[in-house]
DNA sequence: GTTGAAATAACCCTTTTGGGTCAGAACTTC
DNA sequence: GAAGTTCTGACCCAAAAGGGTTATTTCAAC
């Protein structure tokens, strides 16, 4: 199995390489200080994982997943790095890393990842993993609530839908006159004075989940 | 460290109790078949870490899960299940599960998982990670291009703040009669018939980005 | 058993919207 | 310079939307 670094760190480098190189199912076939021309040195060495560092000069990590995820999909990336950049987590997740280990973990667990990567799965230092968790979370948050009634609830999720006046009438089987009566309750209700308003607060606010 | 656990399947129930119950660290405090009244059970056993399996016939984990983060926000909680269902992977999740495991890995790996949660950390099988990764990278995919020009998608975006024609046109610095005529485009490109509509259609299919 | 909230419905009215059609100006591309 | 796209603007017209007012019914709560 190929591997390749990328770390601006020269120390830090070598200690990965000979950690690596210590095993005989792993060879290192590239290692470089930054990203810079980072497509043609990966068509050079062919590796199957590559290890890379965030925070390098000039060209960095999130450059780098980018370039290479977008021509290569299989190659696995593992992240390196300090962790102290929530955004460029999650770029660099958006971009297809498939692991993400922090420098302070055991050099081990460095090494566990590479081969759970290539089997497929998605190696984390418990940090990040946390951190991953926590955005799921997130969403289930009571955001703002306007006091809609299940009814009002039930129009306005139709209104988005593209429904006329009419059409949420028929479906409610409800009078025109008592649709309009709902929307009027919940245009006060958002302080909105349109339908398009409307639309845009429930759906970025996720008023109409439950 | 008080241990609890919620399983339907009595012999693996026992195998869990057995293989956390051999170490000196751990204490099972609470075992059950599924979570019915678990608020109460939870109650009386104060566990430190709950262990959760999803299946269970009349009240599952799913519901478990909702009602204990609920109330006891410290309280870990393990997920234990076989898995095949994304749905209520991510629901579990979203209610605040701290850890993710499959019955098919090693025990070995529960019990690390243990230590892991009461430490802070997320464990998660590799499967499930790389499934709650895929989630990040779903998300930077072209979804669909309607071709919308760049003004069209100023106008557009400016509907979907609640802007009527008129305000669109003083923002613009352009006529009604051509935030109108920009705006009939738009419909016709995005296939929809109303203001409502496209302004649904922007922001759930992220139409507006760059 | 009355108070109150929610849902239903009707009337008024003006403004806004959405569809049709037509057309000139500005700009790039070939 | 011809062709194509984009942005601009206009007119007509019917339908829809949005705001105001008032009122009945239902149903749970106190």
């Amino acid at each position: 199995m190929k591997i390749s670094i990328y770390e601006d760190n020269d120390k830090l480098r070598e200690l990965i390489e000979m950690l690596i190189g210590s095993s005989n199912e792993f060879k290192v076939v590239g290692s470089y200080h930054n990203t810079h021309d980072i497509l043609n040195k990966v068509i050079q060495d062919q590796p199957d994982v590559i290890i890379m560092d965030i925070d390098m000069p000039e060209h960095d990590g999130v450059e780098g997943v980018q370039i290479i995820k977008q021509k290569f999909h299989d190659i696995k990336i593992i992240m390196h790095t300090v962790f102290d950049d929530d955004d460029r987590l999650f770029t660099c997740l958006q971009h297809g890393a498939d692991g993400y280990i922090l420098k302070k973990d055991a050099p081990t667990l460095l090494f566990n990842a590479i081969k759970e990567v290539s089997a497929g799965g998605a190696p984390m230092s418990s940090d990040i993993a946390r951190r991953v968790l926590q955005t799921f979370r997130k969403s289930d948050k009571p955001l703002n609530d306007y006091h809609l009634t299940d009814r009002e609830k039930e129009i306005l999720e139709l209104l988005t839908k593209g429904f006329t006046y009419r059409m949420i009438g028929i479906a409610c089987k409800i009078s025109i006159e008592t649709v309009r009566r709902h929307l009027k309750n919940i245009y006060q209700k958002l302080h909105v004075q349109s339908g398009t308003e409307a639309v845009a607060k429930a759906v970025t606010e996720q008023l109409l989940k439950n």
